[in-house]
DNA sequence: CCCATGGTACGATCCCGCTCGAACCATCAT
DNA sequence: ATGATGGTTCGAGCGGGATCGTACCATGGG
C-alpha cells in the first residue's frame, strides 16, 4: 500500500541517540574505529557493535578492516549533507544540545556542502552579497541585475547556469550558524571560482575548507 | 558530553513510519486534514492524533483550524528540502520500499496526484514544458511569458488562475519517477484541459489515468 | 604457545512508544 | 433540540528494539 523511498528507514536508523551520536562523530569525513566510536556514544563495544552493523547494512557507514580494528566512515558525502540538513533542522527549531555546532572548529568555520561554501565564511558570503544588493531574499532568493554584473565580472559563467535545469540560486540553512548561505548551481559555481583563485583549498578526504590569509583579505575587501 | 543539534530527535520524528508516511503526503506542501492524514498513513484517527501533536510539538508541522476541521501543513520549505534529502538518500542507498512504485504498472505510467497529472506522463510533461522554455526552474518553478502564451492558447484560464490564492505551479516530487512533475492549480487545470480534450480519462474509484492512443500521440505532438 | 586486545554473536531483560477501543468535546446540519 | 462528523484524550495491551553479560573469534605481541 505504502509508496515511495523508505525514508522512515533511514530516519529510524539516525533516530537513534547512540547512533546519532556516532553519525556525529564522523560528520567531519574521518574514519574511527568501533571502540573509538562506542565511546563517542557512550555505550558499550557490543551495543556499538550491533548499532555499527545496522548503520553499514542501511548504507549509512562504509568500513574497512586494518588489522584488528575495524575503520568506520560515512559511506559518501552525500550522507554527510542529510546530517548536516538534519542538523539545521534541529538547530531551528530549538532542538540543539548544550553546545551548537562541530567539535571541530575548523568545520564551524568553512566546510563544503554539496560543492557550495558553508559555515561561517558561507552565511559571511551570502550576507556581505544581500548587503550589497546583489541578491533579494524573497521567498528564496533572487539574483538582482547589480548582482548578475558583479558576478560575471568575478568569473562566474551564469548565462552557462542560467541554461541548466538546475535551479540558480537558493538559500541552504547552515546549521552550525543557523543562517542561511548560497547554495544552488551559482553556489556551486562560486566557490569553485574563489577556489580558482587559491583563496581557499579544501582539505582531501574531509569536508573541512582552508582560507588562506590573503584569500580571506581578498574576501572581505571584495565584499567589503 | 553531548553536543550539537538534537538530530536524534529529530530524527526519531521522522523514522516512525506512520509518521513519515503523513510527512511525504505533505511534501507538495499542500495542507490536508487530519483525518485524511491518517488514511494516507494507514493508522486511526487517535493514533494519527497523537502522531500529528508530536509532529506539531516538534515543529516539523504547522497546522490552522477551519470550522470542525484542521489542517495540517509542512512547517516551511525547510522542512521539505530535509524531506526531499532524505528520500534522495533513501532512494540511492537501495531502501525504497521491496517494490519500489506502485504495485500496478498502470499506477506508475499515469496518475493523478491530488487532481494533477503523475508518473511517467507527469514527469514527461513537465520536463517537455521545461526543453520548451515555458517554465523556469529557479527554486521551485515559475512560468515564462511564452509559456502562459502558449498554455492559454491550449485552453486555460490562467488569469483565473492567478486571482487565487493558492500556488499557481509548484514543483511535486514524483515517487516513482524520483524526479518533479507539476503541481498547483495550474497543475489541476492543465490535466483538466487534457481530459477535457479526451486525452486520457481517470478510472474511476482509482488513481489511475489512462491516456488513449491518440492522447498520448497528441501530447507528444504538442510538445516536441 | 599463551595472553591481551579489538570486535562480534547470542540470549535475556526491560522499557519505550506505537496502537487501538472507548469515551469525550467541538462544530455543523436539520 | 438530535444526530452526524471531525478530532482529541485516556487507558491498557503489546511488540520491537536498545542494552548489557557472557561467550566466542580474530589479530598481534611476547
Amino acid at each position: 500500500m505504502k509508496e515511495g523511498p523508505d525514508i522512515a528507514r533511514i530516519a529510524a536508523l539516525i533516530g537513534d541517540p547512540a547512533r546519532a551520536n556516532m553519525l556525529a562523530a564522523l560528520i567531519d569525513g574521518r574514519a574511527l574505529t568501533a571502540s573509538e566510536l562506542a565511546a563517542e556514544a557512550g555505550v558499550t563495544k557490543q551495543t556499538a557493535s550491533s548499532h555499527l552493523a545496522r548503520l553499514s547494512e542501511g548504507g549509512l557507514l562504509a568500513f574497512e578492516s586494518q588489522g584488528r580494528h575495524r575503520y568506520f566512515r560515512l559511506a559518501d558525502q552525500d550522507v554527510g549533507h542529510a546530517l548536516e540538513t538534519l542538523m539545521g533542522l534541529a538547530s531551528t527549531r530549538g532542538l540543539s544540545r548544550t553546545r551548537t555546532g562541530p567539535k571541530d572548529p575548523a568545520l564551524r568555520h568553512a566546510r563544503v556542502c554539496y560543492g557550495h561554501l558553508a559555515g561561517e565564511m558561507g552565511v559571511a558570503l551570502l550576507n556581505g552579497m544581500v548587503a550589497r544588493r546583489w541578491f533579494k531574499p524573497d521567498d528564496g532568493l533572487s539574483l538582482t541585475p547589480s548582482g548578475r554584473r558583479a558576478l560575471i565580472d568575478f568569473g562566474v559563467d551564469i548565462p552557462a547556469l542560467e541554461n541548466l535545469r538546475r535551479p540558480l540560486c537558493r538559500p541552504c540553512l547552515d546549521w552550525s550558524e543557523r543562517r542561511h548561505h548560497l547554495a544552488g548551481s551559482l553556489g556551486e559555481a562560486l566557490f569553485d571560482r574563489i577556489a580558482a583563485r587559491n583563496w581557499a583549498r579544501r582539505e582531501k578526504g574531509t569536508r573541512v575548507v582552508y582560507f588562506t590569509p590573503n584569500g580571506e583579505r581578498a574576501l572581505v575587501k571584495w565584499l567589503g
